[in-house]
DNA sequence: AAGTGGTCTAGACCACTGC
DNA sequence: CAGTGGTCTAGACCACTTT
């Protein structure tokens, strides 16, 4: 069989596609992932079963997966086989999730995920900037939500979620989203987070922020301009978040 | 040679020590990065030649080098060699400086770095705070810089900047630091800086600074403290800096 | 016992650099 | 041309999980 599916040599004839073979092997599988084929949660075949549909070495299957795991995409288990990695097995809180109470020991780290609270939910047509961010033609719809999060101490963000309609087909306007979204996303709809760009700046909360977070009137807060991006490089997430900062900080380890 | 410094095999007698080959060999070189026995922007022995010298086969010291070169710690260079990374190599600009302009297109994105006027330098004892970050005693001494930093449309940073005196043997009161910090502590010190650990928070900026920053009373600025670590594991720079986010912002890639 | 990933080795050949 | 890192393969053995 690895006379139709055997990848191009690395050999001397072949100039084009200077590519080595364990990047094609490893984008053969990227692909199989967007394309839903290969699904979160599920156990793949074995690596000398990959290798030998490839048409390449167990060992270079192996440094294509290698990658793929060290980019949280799969997950290995020792005797037992690789996964595709779900939401939960990256432990979203130190993935995604970057705000700490300044007290967190960051030992005693709980995983106080915040509740949250709906204050609007509705569809509409794309705007021009959600048509920008999203790739949208001026007819596509968008979800787009307001939310209150809090924790034990009360309210810490308020924040704007807007997701492409086209994505999300059964949503209605009592659908709720989960805590853990991309956990939603991922069993849900398949879809795999790969990245997330952040902006963040100190801006003054609006009057009704800074109410709903019990801050004095023209409070500093932190503005954090999410855009989450799947495996395919389509933004399938806008998010706007206010943050209390008095008593929370957002977190960051540069290596 | 191999007889001497040969590492133990992981074979089947040696239940001890249960750590694999290209783990220990990789510690064995990151001390060697540590001790100073290699310096920042030197040429390594070849992977033949180190792994001659302790004891394993090529494959597996390059698999030890392969953690390092992702960790950022050597810089690869086919058919020259494998080197210390020093810390142009990194493009400080992408590993530990976030302050983008508003309008950047990440495409035009010069490497900008902004400018400083000193506006205090001191040395003193060590406070509370400081002994905790560094793990000094009350007796030590540390270095304080107090900067203002601008690119060309103007300031967008006051920061404050401490450093350990033991670290930098040779400051006198008038020994000014360069743009690129990190650069200066890696080819003059030999620090490796592994890692830094930032915490942000929006606050309103007292008068002195947001009368050096040109922005109004009360204006939210962002608060950054910094703590940058050595491939030690010791705080080597406590940096807090305030910045103007009217026109700039942090960007962070969460991936 | 069988199957999986994890480690380690040895050897071949390629691509690039510098002499 | 020799020396370096980069890729690819094949095979051995280990550690772990499941049957």
């Amino acid at each position: 069989m690895a006379a139709t599916t055997a990848m191009a040599s690395s050999g001397s004839s072949n100039r084009i596609e200077a590519q080595p073979l364990y990047v094609k092997a490893r984008n053969i599988m990227v692909n199989r992932l967007i394309a839903g084929e290969w699904r979160p949660g599920q156990l793949l075949p074995s690596e000398f079963s990959i290798a030998d549909d490839l048409g390449v070495s167990q060992g270079t299957v192996r440094k294509a997966m290698d990658d793929m795991t060290a980019q949280g995409l799969l997950v290995r288990k020792q005797g037992r086989g690789t996964y595709v990695a779900e939401a939960e097995d990256n432990s979203i809180l130190f993935r995604f999730y970057r705000l700490t109470p300044d007290d967190s020991d960051a030992t005693t780290d709980k995983a106080e995920f915040p509740e949250s609270d709906y204050l609007a939910q509705s569809q509409g047509q794309a705007t021009k900037q959600e048509q920008d961010i999203f790739l949208l033609s001026s007819e596509d719809m968008v979800w787009r939500f307001e939310r209150l999060r809090s924790d034990p101490l009360g309210p810490i963000l308020w924040e704007r979620l807007v997701l492409p309609a086209r994505q999300f087909p059964d949503f209605t306007p009592t659908t709720r989203l989960p805590n853990n979204v991309y956990q939603f996303y991922s069993s849900r709809y398949g879809i795999i987070v790969a990245k997330v760009n952040e902006k963040l700046r100190a801006v003054t909360a609006p009057q009704n922020v800074s109410q709903l977070l019990g801050l004095p009137d023209q409070a500093p807060v932190l503005e954090i301009d999410r855009r989450a991006v799947a495996l395919n490089d389509q933004v399938v997430e806008w998010r706007i978040s206010l943050c209390r900062s008095d008593r929370l900080h957002y977190r960051n380890e540069l290596k």
